[in-house]
RNA sequence: GCCGGGGUGGCGAAACGGCAGACGCAGCGGGCUUAAACCCCGCGGCCGCAAGGCGUGUGGGUUCGAGUCCCACCCCCGGCACCA
């Protein structure tokens, strides 16, 4: 009978996840559960952010990968007594809006503004303590009217400016990117060749900042996402050095398709040099096919070649142009240069191996001391002059590029001088004779911002006949994105189309002028976002001081590190402006970043559409619950590992909810036993202590392990029967607590059932007993020569001599160690005894 | 080529220099059930009848003791790479 009863109970208050996460969800909304203040007594403040999602349509795994952990280091740091913002939002500008647009005919803005809503109630689905109340939409004229003063506040700066330049070009996108946005060659976003144009864009100088974004080392960041930034930078030491052209270059005037223009003459070409000791044996200088001297300097003789050359530069992809392999060719200008230096006349060649966007766009080549150098001279019979001596050169020609320090030689006053020391004195030479002088080099380039897009915030410039290139004022932002605008892309920015949005006046005289008719890279809306969830509904300011104050900077970020040399360099450049400005306390936008892994398909590929491996989020919570979703994706595995996602395993992790659920409606019966008592209280807080140590260290996998073995050890006490009604009370009321920040609805639910009152979810985090994580008696291992031949229990304290008397009376122990001769014994308290013999 | 991160059961993974494989998945055996599912119990690195031996990519080393520390190498993943 009694059986009967019991299962009829369980199965009437069977676990049912769906119903109690939409009672939870519903209730935490109307009390406002998440709802952050700036400033509470007693709980310091602290900034918890996730990467906001790109308005895409709908959340896939890969959100929920990033998002269910960040959720729960929240709610342990909000329990652990912090005041914690953990902010939500949208990236909503961007091409797969217009895309999206041009195939399926919903305009971008209801299209984004739809997706919106659907992910919206999507990530309500997760149960997160997001405080939706400061959520920002990165489309919403509210929100980027703020991106809008942030390029005005860079134009005002001289941070932002306009040039015509070789830009990275699309063909698929139609736009321009930056160049962190192209990956070997291709677009970063749909992996079509890019070519170069030539276009006049905007850019911001981050390379202003390049000295200060090299200085991560202090970051509480994954090493190797410092790293990444340090390549990208790129710093080189060196020297720039300045040869006397045989033929000056007057000035004159250049009719182009771009129009007539002055092209100041010159009496000399520039270049930066890593290897100013190298500078004497310098036999030939190259130039970037595009480098605009060309024309200039090419003899009427090699025209026909040089054009040709530059035709099929022009041509080359930027794959090939970057293969390092690459056979090296280039053609004579058929003029010369002097060396300064040696007064040797050096002919000029223009070569496709020397990018136009480094350094000078030319270059000085030392063969004898440079590979590719080396290799282009012996293609072209040019000559080789070694400068410095290779240890024990016999003074015969070389066989390779002696590249390594050495000592100089022919290179006059500098003789015998070591290399590194060369480098020095040729440099501050070169300086005291006018001729150039020490210089630091970025690989860093500008940001090209400019878009030729519809869906992005229009950049805020009126272009006025008189007052040239003005900022729209402060006052009159937004400069709106027009609703009803042809933004089928052509090449030009769709804005370009609109009569209506072109013709404007002048800020500043008031004459018919002209508007920027492009928009800005999104990443310039996600450079910021971070310093607006501090404030978000300021009218008078993106961040007012004070807010910022309270919030910034983020102490703990978390996001995928594809976003190393993009987002994560961007938000840090503008952090260093906001501080500038006066806006931000410190320097840096975010203490501690945490890179979270990939979550793949369960095929172990990129899930995709198209390879049709993706698993949906909502099935999974439809299924198990989100409870269930989210503790099976952080127990899969290290966070920062990502992999493949099973999805066979997560009967597991609900197999062990529905235990817990289990175990706790449906106890064991109660009694007076101190000794089991005591027992369970250990394993209770020892849990206890492993969770919060994981917690903290984010190893979220192994937490949710040592929770599924409390659980098993409260099934077992079930099973028995009965346990004492004491400590199965305080493990219950622990084990709930410890749920609460993974999985916390039925946290909730079970700390309701036992009668608690108020939100688990305001609870502190309990603190452990140490007494009771320490046992009275602990197993010893016993080893002979390091192998194990035995196990032995002895009291917690036990000293050495205890416990080898405890080891020596063991039957087979003392049989075993009676037979060898014992040198000597290695104790290490409450692990192990190994007797060394011979 | 340079830089960073990894190689542990069939699979995901654990492991302050101290019992390798916690916790799970899949598998096998059993129970419950008319049956199936669910659920519960048990087994589970390899060789061996056993005693025992061998096992954390490979080879060395340090140590009473090495998955863990040191040296050399192999393989996988990510980033950078004609940047003068």
């Amino acid at each position: 009978m009694t059986t009967e009863s019991t299962s009829e109970r369980a199965r009437a208050e069977r676990y049912q996840p769906g119903e109690i996460e939409a009672r939870w969800q519903a209730r935490w909304q109307a009390d406002g559960l998440y709802r952050v203040r700036d400033h509470v007594e007693g709980r310091p403040n602290r900034y918890h952010l996730t990467m906001f999602p790109y308005t895409s349509g709908d959340l896939h795994v890969g959100h929920w990968w990033a998002m269910a952990p960040s959720d729960t280091l929240a709610r342990y740091f909000r329990m652990r007594g912090h005041n914690v913002l953990f902010p939500m939002g949208f990236d909503a500008f961007g091409l797969p809006a217009e895309n999206a647009a041009i195939k399926g005919g919903a305009h971008p803005k209801d299209w984004t503004d739809a997706n919106v809503v659907r992910m919206r109630r999507q990530l309500r689905s997760m149960g997160a303590s997001f405080d939706w109340d400061r959520e920002v939409v990165s489309s919403h004229a509210g929100y980027y009217r703020w991106t809008q003063w942030w390029f005005v506040q860079m134009f005002k700066r001289g941070l932002a400016y306009k040039k015509a330049a070789p830009a990275n070009w699309c063909p698929s996108c139609n736009t321009t990117l930056a160049n962190e946005q192209v990956k070997d060659g291709a677009c970063e976003r749909c992996d079509t060749l890019v070519e170069q144009r030539f276009m006049a864009q905007w850019f911001f100088r981050i390379t202003d900042y390049a000295e200060e974004l090299l200085d991560n080392e202090a970051l509480d960041w994954p090493e190797h996402v410092k790293v990444m930034q340090r390549n990208w930078i790129g710093r080189s030491e060196g020297a720039e050095a300045s040869f006397a052209l045989e033929q000056p270059i007057p000035n004159r005037i250049v009719t182009s398709d771009h129009g007539a223009e002055l092209v100041r003459g010159t009496t000399e070409i520039r270049v930066f040099t890593t290897r100013p000791d190298t500078l004497h044996g310098v036999t030939f200088m190259v130039l970037a096919p595009e480098h605009p001297l060309v024309p200039l300097l090419t003899t009427p003789a090699q025209a026909g070649a040089v054009r040709e050359y530059q035709e099929r530069a022009s041509h080359a992809t930027e794959i090939e142009r970057q293969a390092t392999d690459r056979e090296k060719t280039g053609v004579f200008t058929g003029t010369y240069c002097i060396n300064r230096l040696t007064g040797d006349r050096v002919p000029i060649w223009i070569a496709d191996y020397v990018l136009a966007t480094y350094g000078t766009g030319a270059v000085m080549a030392v063969p004898a001391h440079d590979e590719r150098d080396f290799a282009f001279a012996g293609r072209y019979g040019l000559p080789v002059k070694v400068v410095i001596a290779p240890p024990d050169w016999d003074g015969q020609p070389l066989a390779e590029a002696w590249t390594a320090p050495g000592t100089l030689v022919a290179s006059k006053q500098f003789d015998g001088m070591p290399s590194t020391e060369a480098k020095r004195a040729i440099a501050s030479y070169l300086e005291q004779q006018g001729w150039g002088g020490p210089k630091i080099q970025y690989r860093l380039r500008d940001w090209l911002i400019s878009r030729q897009r519809y869906w992005g915030a229009p950049i805020p410039i009126v272009t006025c006949p008189d007052c040239g290139e003005v900022a729209v004022p402060e006052d009159q932002l937004p400069v709106e994105l027009p609703y009803d605008v042809e933004f089928r892309p052509t090449g030009q920015s769709p804005l370009a189309l609109s009569p209506e949005f072109v013709a404007t006046t002048c800020p500043q005289c008031g004459k018919p002028a002209e508007r920027e008719t492009d928009t800005m890279d999104t990443f310039m809306c996600s450079s910021w976002y971070f310093m607006r969830y501090a404030d978000p509904h300021n009218e008078a300011a993106p961040v007012s001081r004070e807010a910022a104050e309270a919030w910034l900077p983020v102490a703990q970020y978390t996001g995928g590190s594809e976003h190393a040399t993009m987002h994560l360099l961007y938000a840090r450049f503008f952090y260093k402006v906001a501080r500038d400005l006066g806006l931000v306390p410190g320097d840096e936008p975010f203490t501690r970043y945490f890179a979270q892994g990939q979550i793949l398909g369960p095929d172990g590929r990129r899930m995709s559409k198209s390879r049709g491996n993706v698993v949906a989020p909502d099935d999974q919570v439809q299924k198990w619950g989100a409870d269930c979703f989210r503790a099976y994706l952080m127990f899969l595995g290290p966070w920062d590992q990502g992999g493949p996602y099973d999805v066979d395993g997560i009967v597991g992790v609900s197999r062990w909810l529905n235990r817990t659920w289990t175990v706790v409606v449906d106890p064991p019966a109660r009694v007076t036993d101190t000794a089991r008592g005591r027992e369970l209280r250990h394993t209770v807080h020892a849990t206890l202590k492993k969770v919060g140590e994981d917690f903290e260290e984010k190893r979220f996998n192994t937490a949710i392990a040592a929770l599924m073995e409390l659980t098993n050890e409260l099934q077992r006490l079930r099973d028995a029967g009965s346990t004492d009604g004491d400590a199965w009370d305080e493990a219950v009321r622990m084990l709930s607590l410890m749920l609460a920040p993974a999985c916390p609805h039925i946290a909730e639910e079970l700390w309701a059932r036992n009668g608690a009152t108020g939100s688990v979810h305001q609870q502190s985090w309990p603190v452990f007993d140490p007494a009771l994580v320490v046992r009275d008696t602990v197993t010893l291992v016993v080893q002979l020569n390091g192998k194990v031949r035995g196990r032995i229990e002895v009291a917690a304290g036990a000293d050495e001599a205890a416990a080898r008397a405890a080891a020596l009376a063991d039957p087979r122990l003392g049989e075993a160690l009676a037979a060898v001769d014992v040198q000597r014994a290695i104790y290490v308290p409450g692990r192990l005894l190994n007797f060394v013999a011979r």
